[in-house]
Order: structure tokens, then C-alpha cells, then sequence
RNA sequence: GGGCGUAUAGCUCAGUGGUAGAGCACUACAUUGACAUUGUAGGGGCCGGGAGUUCAACUCUCUCUACGCCCACCA
């Protein structure tokens, strides 16, 4: 197949992408191979690719390809996450289009209602990682809510119940009140609010005064409205000014509750007045207080309902005028805040705060302006209220033991290393984990209640029945899971456990693990401890961690700023390969990336380049390799090449091991573009002349196209897409091929050569002097076609024989020609040296003395200055003996070079007079 | 409050105990045969400030400054 003269992404990708998936070729077959495993971190059902998913999805596939290419049984798990929270606002927001609600349903009629969504819509994700090119095994496709997923999740769940790490408390918990459910911390986000700190009198009982005589305590807060569910005013216990009123009484404004001053540590004697409300059933410090003070969790006050409108407490002493009333002002109404504000200014006990304006004015305020962290749930995007409620914990403390000494003990390695410390900073001090959600869609806890409370924890209705024994009227949990449980058995589960299968044994652990560092804790953490609970091993031996794609201008990409560049956009634009180079590229370790089109672009004008040398070969008749060893050469330029894609094969292995993505893709690059095409190429090009030897370029095809096919597969993990297009339309010609299979499944380079050093250095010689050449003309304003004769008086061994074996390639590249091995004669010269070789080429009006001289003046300035230098260096004793012997023998080599240039340099100076 | 990261060419970023590299941008030149999505050559850097260790520091240590991120209960 001839190549067509312009390279068109679009017009190859979704082609290779077909036969890839329909002939089976993300996972060949190969029974005996070793397995190397990689879990593709599963994206939300409802999720879109965005850039974050281009890199991460890109660098795994760039593993799992490469791992392909070396013949292993490559496994690249991929699936999605049911996403709780998500997908059922997704399907609720749908509802509400058509005036329609969840509540609407039954919970089985809802659910069903989400899985037809997944069905019908559930899917753009999968269709998108595709068109990047990704490489994962798709006839396992896997689901957290697929029933043998399901099952793996009861099981968990019942085992770490019987073993006592899972268990039911009563306590504070995150409330979103727009979700109502209970979240962990970790879906937690705090932000800085502007808000008011407001100072209060509570009145002391009758009878009771301070030492200083007032007969209230001041307090502050920055919520006010939770004073309706005041049990207590803290003060520290060394605070003399309390010290006296310490178990008496204040009696709370607005409800009139009675309630004790306790001596608490918590209370900050530096901190406003030093006494401190206490709210038990809204404030987790508060809640700690009560319990010390001796208040049990269910007798904590509650003022809130589900949705965060106020309700009567127990004791029954909220006013009516309170009830239903919102928590704070919210759609410019006001709430239970400002009413509690309103009602304790009438009364005289609020504490007005008074400033100055700029103006020098003294003015009175309601409170203090302040700056406060508040917490939001991360999905609902609403003020968090700590709720007093029943909810289901792992106690997660337990389970991070192993995974610490895993991390510590290097059986689980953290790349970038940096992560550790933030890594065992969390595990060694984490909270137990909420994982009940008051939702439809999820994993259903498996608990049934009998009619007194008792909880029965089993697979099924069934066992849970026998447990609790015949005629025993059952009702389950309503609660599911936290979708970071599912998901936390991602790496086994997807793989058939609970049940011992081949695919299992083969595959687990897995090999690596890649991620965002923004899902260490939710995911990467939590795998890590289900592993080794469930499959008493770490999950995986590496943890790759990546950072954030940023907008060009370096801040977060977000919906709400509109600076989100659409991956899909950039593949439309630039084709997936270049996008997918643009990101190996730039991933250097432990840093986010910033956002460059004019990159991405770069690496289409790359694979462009590439498809244009590719026609070149063809156009020379150079087709597809028939070995995967090096052909036997004997021109030195195609000993050369061989040689170099040698190294390039080391580098690149090297850096894949390292999961240096950058040095890798770079490697790549460099050999492609500046040794293959600028030099490789432009080397050959001779030998195709008419009258040339047609041995040697017989031997030329077959190097050029060996060389050209290692390229293809070396580059194919990063550009999947047109190096498998190239592959076939090189095996295509001339029947000397190879490629009756795909690239994909093409074997990984493997030199085994023999490369002689003559022949190498042969070719850097040519290299190099054509550098020079070029160099000086263009310095002295001579046209870069002039061809321009020249003498060596006294050749060495190397320029005697490569002048010789390849002056067709020295006229061509240095285009100098004659070459005569003698001396130059008399006149103006000017010199270009190769190597320790030295060319003299008589000016003969051609060059302008005047800017010879400068040029030379200059290169003896710069050789003088590092000989000088160096000199400088070997004369201090204290280098000499001290330094490395290698240090001291090389500065001393590089003098003797030096020093002879400047030397060589400063006699062709003199020679012009 | 604690922890982490980053400061290198105009921009975006690599890098090593032995006087600095890439891509883009810039300048000059070239151009009918693989390629203008090109070629050739070139200019441009007190490697954030200060101190220390060392024969030698862009690199190691300390410190300062600036920016960014994460965690944390200041009512």
C-alpha cells in the first residue's frame, strides 16, 4: 500500500481501533506467558473523559502496551463505577425536568428506573477511552453492580462484621442535608467563608455572679441558631475567672433551658471570653465535651431534621415560632439564624461588636466579621451539618496497620516516593470510616433489624432469618454502601473473587497501580486494605501517582471557571496519537502538567514527519523487516544506524522501568527525528543514485527498513495509531515482510548486534565535520550549496579511511569536494576541523578575510577560556589528590584538547596574516 | 497550626557533585524529489536570595523570599 502524501489521523484511528477490539488483540492468547496486570482506575458510569482521564488512561496504556510488545499476557482490567451519589442525582435531575420526583416511586421502581439510564446512557466514557486508544481488555468489562461484584461486597461486608471491623454506632456524622445522607470526611471540602462571630450573654442562674461580679457569661460563636441546642457553657479548668460558677447554671435566652457550666480543656482561656457553648448534637468538639461531661450520645439534643430545618428538641422547649424555620438565610429568607439574632438583640443579650471605620468612626455591629472554614459536601455543594445519627463504621484503623508496614517495609512502593509521608500521614491517623448512605442506588447493606433493634448481618434474607430465628419479623437496613467500598475491591474483584478462579491466581496481585494522587485516600488507600484483608496480600507492588492536568495558565480546570479543555477536541484537532505523546512527554514524576496546544501540535508535526520518512522509503523501495535481529551490514552508515537504535532500545528500556514517561517518549523522539531522519536518511540517500552499487543498496533496504520497523514498534506504545497503519503499509510492499500480523502484537526489539567501532566512529566523523562546515559558512555568509575543495595535509587513520569509504556521503553533507590528502597551497585559508582532523580550504576570494578572522578569534577566545580553565583546575593540588581519578584523568584529556585546538586555532590565524 | 511541593533560556519544562539541555517562540539563511506540519545555522541562562559542607555546588545541608497543594476542631 502505497502512503497517501498527507497524514490523516482521524482516517486511520477509528479503523485500528476495530480490528484491535474485534480480532481479540488486547488480549492474545498466551497461556504460558507471564502475566503482567494493570486495573484501570473505573470512571463514574456517568462520567465524560476529561483531560485528567486523557493522561491517566494514556500512561497505563503506554505500560500495558509496552508489556505486550515484550510478550507478556498483558491484562489491562477496565470497568465502571456505579458512583452512587452521582448517578442517582443524574437520574433524580431528570426527573425533575419532567416535574417528577424520586419520592415519586417505590425504591425497586427507581432503581430500576437508574439501571435503564446505565443501560442507555451509561456507556460515553468507554466509547470515548477508545477513540484515545486504549488497550484494555473490553470483553470483561466490568461493573461495581455486576452480581458477581455484588457478591464480592456482601462478602466483605458480613466477614468484617464477624470480625468485628465493621460495626453500627450512634455519633456525629457529616449530614448533607441537600442528599441527606451521612458522607465520610474525606467528602468533606472546607472552604473559607466570609461569615460573623457573634458574642452573647447567657444569664447566670439566680443567685450565682462571677468574681468580678457580672451576673452572665459571654460566649461567642459563629453559629448562633444551635443555641437552641445549648447543654452546657465550657470554661477551662484553670480559668480562675470560672472557677467559682464551674458546676452551676446559665439559663439559656430564647428556650430558657438550664444548663450546667462544665470545666472542659477544650474551652481556649485566650480565646474571646473564654467560655465556650457547647452543642453536643451539632458541633463534633462540642460532642466530645458532652460525652466527657457525661451526656450520652442519645441524650444529645437535636434541633435539626434531615433537610436542616429546625425541629422541637426532646425536651420540648424550642418556641413554635422557630420550628421549620431553615438552619441559616438561604434564598434570601431568612432562617433560624437570624431569628435567634433578632430575639437576643431585643432581649439585651447580644454582645455588639464595635469598630472603627477608616474615618476614625466608631460604629456598632451585630458580630464580628471573620473568615471561617466551612464545611461542604463535595457532590451536594451544600453547608455540611454534623447530625447525630445511627450509621454503619469500618473501623479502618485496624485495617491500615498492614498496609503502613507494607509501605514502610517497601512491599508497596510509592512513586513518587514524596507521597509516602502524606500517605502514612492520613493511615496513621485515620477515622473511622462511615460507609452507610441514605440512598437508593448502591450496594444495599446486608442487615435486617428485628423488632427490638437486634441487628442480624448476613449474605441473605435467608441466613439472616435463621439467625434470628423462625416467625421473627425482619425489616432490612434501607442504607447502601459508600461506592469507595465497591470499589476499594476493584483490583480482585473484577478478577471473580470470592470464587478462586484461574484469572485470579494469574493476575493477582496486580502489577502496578496507576492513579491521581487525588484518589490516594479515597481509592488507592482503601485497596490497599481490602487487599490485604480479603486476599491477605497488597493489592499491587508499585503505585504510580500522577498529578493534575492544569489550564494553560496553570489553575485547576473547573466547569464553573469554563477553562476545561475537552480531550476529545484536542484528538479531532491534533489526532489521539499526538495527544497521547503530549502527555508521556510532559509527565515527569511527581508534577502536575500544564496545559500547551502548541505541544500537542508539535507531536502531530512528529508523527507527520515519520509518515513522510516512511514515504520515503517506500519511494526507495525500502520495505519491511523479515528479522527481528539486526541484518548483517558492512556500509558504515547502516552499522550506524544499527548501532543507534541499539542504544535507543537501552534508554528506552531503562526508562520504562524507571516509569520515566518522559525520557521515554523523548527517547523516542530524538532518535526518530534527529538520527534517523536528519542523518539516517540524508546518509542513504547516495547510495539510491543512479550508477550506484547495487549491493549496497540491497544491503541499505534492508537495514533502513529493519531500522525503520524497530522505530514503529519502539514508538507504537505512545502512537499506537499510525505506527500500526505505517507497519502494514511497509509490510505491504514488495513481499519481503514480516507483518502478516499487527504491530500491536509485534515483538519488542532485539538487536543482537555486533557493531563495529570503525564504522561508528566513521559516521560521527562525517557528522561532525558537516557540522563544522555548515557552521563556518554560514558564519562567513558563504551559500550553503557551495561545494568547496579541500586539503588534509595529515590525515589520521580514521579520516584516511572514511574518506574513502564514504565520500559520497562527504560531498553530499559537507559538500567538500575535491578532497586532497596534501598540503594546501600558499594563500589565504580558512580551517575546519573533524574529530583531531584538520582541513584546510583555500579561500580564493571566496570568503572575506576579515570575517574568517573573527570567527577563528572567537573559537580561539572560547577554547582558551576552557583550556584555561582546566589548567586552572589540574594545577590546584588539592583537586588532583582529591578528586576522583576518573575527575582528574578526564579534566586532563579534555585540557590536551583544548589546548591543542586553541593552538591549531592560533596558527590559522597567523596564516591569514 | 502541621505536612508537602515548586522556583533553571521569552514561555512550558528536563537535568547531573566536575563551568547547563529539550520543545515552542526568536534571528539569519535555504528550498523543483520524503517532509513548510520542512531543512541548516544561530542568539538567548549570576540554574529565586543568603550562608554552609566540599578540591569543586545549578546539584548536598541550613535559612530567607515567592507561589501552589494537602491535612487540621480554633468556638
Amino acid at each position: 500500500m502505497t502512503l497517501s502524501t498527507t497524514f490523516a489521523p482521524a482516517d486511520i484511528e477509528t479503523r485500528w481501533y476495530q480490528h484491535w477490539e474485534e480480532k481479540g488483540l488486547f488480549r492474545p492468547e498466551r497461556p504460558n506467558a507471564e502475566p503482567y496486570t494493570i486495573v484501570n482506575p473505573p470512571p463514574n458510569v456517568t462520567g465524560s473523559l476529561h483531560i485528567g482521564h486523557a493522561l491517566d488512561n494514556t500512561l497505563q496504556d503506554i505500560v500495558i502496551r509496552y508489556e505486550r510488545l515484550r510478550g507478556k499476557d498483558a491484562l489491562w482490567v477496565v470497568g465502571t463505577d456505579h458512583a452512587g451519589i452521582a448517578t442517582q442525582m443524574v437520574v433524580e435531575r431528570q426527573l425533575e425536568e419532567r416535574q417528577d420526583k424520586r419520592t415519586n416511586y417505590s425504591r425497586e421502581d427507581f432503581v430500576k428506573k437508574v439501571w435503564t439510564w446505565k443501560e442507555e446512557s451509561g456507556g460515553t466514557i468507554t466509547k470515548q477511552l477508545r477513540r484515545l486508544g486504549c488497550s484494555m481488555d473490553w470483553s470483561r468489562e466490568q461493573f461495581t453492580m455486576d452480581e458477581h461484584f455484588t457478591d464480592a461486597v456482601l462478602k466483605t461486608f458480613v466477614d468484617l462484621y464477624n470480625d468485628g471491623l465493621i460495626y453500627r454506632d450512634k455519633r456525629l456524622v457529616n449530614w448533607d442535608p441537600k442528599l441527606k445522607t451521612a458522607i465520610s470526611d474525606l467528602e468533606v471540602e472546607t472552604q473559607d467563608l466570609k461569615g460573623s462571630f457573634w458574642h452573647f450573654k447567657y444569664p447566670l442562674e439566680d443567685g450565682v455572679t462571677l468574681a468580678d461580679g457580672r451576673d452572665f457569661i459571654e460566649v461567642a460563636t459563629t453559629r448562633p441558631e444551635t443555641m437552641l441546642a445549648d447543654m452546657a457553657v465550657a470554661v477551662h479548668p484553670t480559668d480562675e475567672r470560672y472557677a467559682s460558677v464551674v458546676g452551676k447554671h446559665v439559663v439559656l435566652p430564647i428556650t430558657g433551658r438550664k444548663v450546667p457550666i462544665v470545666a472542659d480543656e477544650h474551652a481556649d482561656p485566650e480565646l474571646g471570653s473564654g467560655a465556650v457553648k457547647i452543642t453536643p448534637g451539632h458541633d463534633f468538639n462540642d460532642f466530645e465535651v458532652g460525652k466527657r461531661a457525661g451526656i450520652a450520645a442519645g441524650d444529645m439534643l437535636n434541633m435539626l431534621d434531615g433537610e436542616g430545618n429546625v425541629c422541637q428538641t426532646s425536651d420540648a422547649l424550642v418556641p413554635d415560632e422557630f420550628l421549620g424555620l431553615h438552619r441559616f438565610k438561604r434564598d434570601k429568607v431568612n432562617g433560624a439564624r437570624e431569628l435567634v439574632i433578632e430575639r437576643l438583640k431585643e432581649q439585651g443579650f447580644l454582645i455588639p461588636h464595635i469598630t472603627k471605620t477608616k474615618k476614625g468612626e466608631e460604629v456598632e455591629l451585630d458580630a464580628e466579621p471573620r473568615t471561617i472554614a466551612t464545611p461542604f459536601g463535595d457532590r451536594g455543594g451544600v453547608v455540611i451539618e454534623p447530625w447525630l445519627t445511627d450509621q454503619w463504621y469500618v473501623d479502618a484503623e485496624k485495617l491500615a496497620v498492614k498496609p503502613i508496614e507494607q509501605v514502610k517495609s517497601g512491599e508497596i512502593e510509592i512513586i513518587p516516593e514524596t507521597w509516602e509521608k502524606t500517605f502514612f500521614n492520613w493511615m496513621e491517623n485515620i477515622q473511622p470510616w462511615c460507609v452507610s448512605r441514605q440512598l437508593w442506588w448502591g450496594h444495599r447493606i446486608p442487615a435486617w433489624f428485628g423488632p427490638d433493634g437486634a441487628v442480624y448481618v448476613a449474605l441473605t434474607e435467608e441466613e439472616a432469618q435463621e439467625k434470628a430465628g423462625a416467625g421473627v419479623t425482619l425489616t432490612q437496613d434501607p442504607d447502601v454502601l459508600d461506592t469507595w467500598f465497591s470499589s476499594a475491591l476493584w483490583p480482585f474483584a473484577t478478577l471473580g473473587w470470592p470464587n478462586q478462579t484461574d484469572l485470579l491466581e494469574k493476575h493477582f496481585p496486580n502489577n502496578l497501580l496507576v492513579s491521581g494522587f487525588d484518589i490516594l485516600f479515597f481509592w488507592d488507600a482503601r485497596m490497599m486494605m481490602m487487599g490485604q484483608y480479603n486476599m491477605g496480600k497488597a493489592p499491587w507492588p508499585k503505585l504510580y501517582l500522577h498529578g493534575l492536568v492544569r489550564a494553560a495558565d496553570g489553575a485547576k480546570m473547573s466547569k464553573s471557571k469554563g477553562n476545561v479543555v475537552d480531550p476529545l477536541g484536542l484528538i479531532d484537532q491534533y489526532g489521539a496519537d499526538a495527544l497521547r505523546f503530549f502527555m508521556a512527554a510532559m509527565e515527569s514524576q511527581g508534577r502536575d502538567i500544564k496545559m500547551d496546544d502548541e505541544r500537542v501540535k508539535g507531536y502531530r508535526n512528529f508523527a507527520t514527519k515519520l509518515w513522510n520518512a516512511t514515504r520515503f522509503c517506500q519511494s526507495n523501495g525500502i520495505g519491511a523487516s523479515t528479522t527481528l535481529a539486526a541484518p548483517e551490514a558492512k556500509l558504515a552508515a547502516n552499522q550506524w544506524i544499527i548501532g543507534e537504535v541499539q542504544q535507543t532500545v537501552e534508554k528506552l528500556e531503562a526508562a520504562m522501568a524507571d516509569l520515566r514517561f518522559d525520557a521515554a517518549a523523548n527517547t523516542i523522539y530524538h532518535f526518530t527525528w534527529d538520527r534517523f531522519c536528519d542523518w539516517y536518511l540524508e546518509l542513504i540517500k547516495p547510495v539510491f543514485a543512479e550508477g550506484a552499487s547495487e549491493t549496497a543498496a540491497a544491503e541499505t533496504r534492508e537495514v533502513a527498513g529493519w531500522a525503520l520497523d524497530q522505530i514503529l514498534v519502539m514508538l507504537h506504545p505512545f502512537m499506537p495509531f499510525i505506527t500500526e497503519e505505517l507497519w502494514h503499509a511497509q509490510g505491504d510492499l514488495a513481499g519481503t515482510s514480516r507483518k502478516d500480523y499487527p504491530i500491536i502484537t509485534a515483538k519488542w526489539p532485539e538487536p543482537r548486534a555486533k557493531v563495529s567501532k570503525a564504522a561508528t566512529d566513521a559516521i560521527d566523523w562525517v557528522i561532525d565535520l558537516t557540522g563544522n562546515v555548515r557552521s563556518a559558512k554560514n558564519e562567513l555568509g558563504i551559500p550553503p550549496g557551495a561545494k568547496l575543495p579541500a586539503f588534509l595535509p595529515s590525515p589520521s587513520a580514521l579520516a584516511g579511511s572514511t574518506i574513502e569509504r564514504s565520500s559520497a556521503a562527504i560531498e553530499r553533507l559537507a559538500r567538500l569536494t575535491p578532497v586532497t590528502l596534501s598540503d594546501a597551497p600558499d594563500g589565504p585559508a580558512m580551517q575546519i576541523t573533524a574529530g583531531e582532523d584538520v582541513f584546510i580550504i583555500p579561500l580564493e576570494g571566496i570568503i572575506d578575510i576579515a570575517e574568517e578572522k573573527a570567527r577563528l578569534t572567537k573559537a580561539l577566545e572560547a577554547s582558551s577560556k576552557e583550556a584555561a580553565s582546566l589548567e586552572g583546575r589540574l594545577s590546584n593540588a588539592n583537586f588532583v589528590e582529591r578528586a576522583k581519578p576518573e575527575a582528574v584523568e578526564k579534566a586532563k584529556a579534555d585540557f590536551a584538547h583544548h589546548s591543542a585546538e586553541a593552538e591549531r586555532l592560533k596558527a590559522a590565524l597567523e596564516r591569514l596574516g
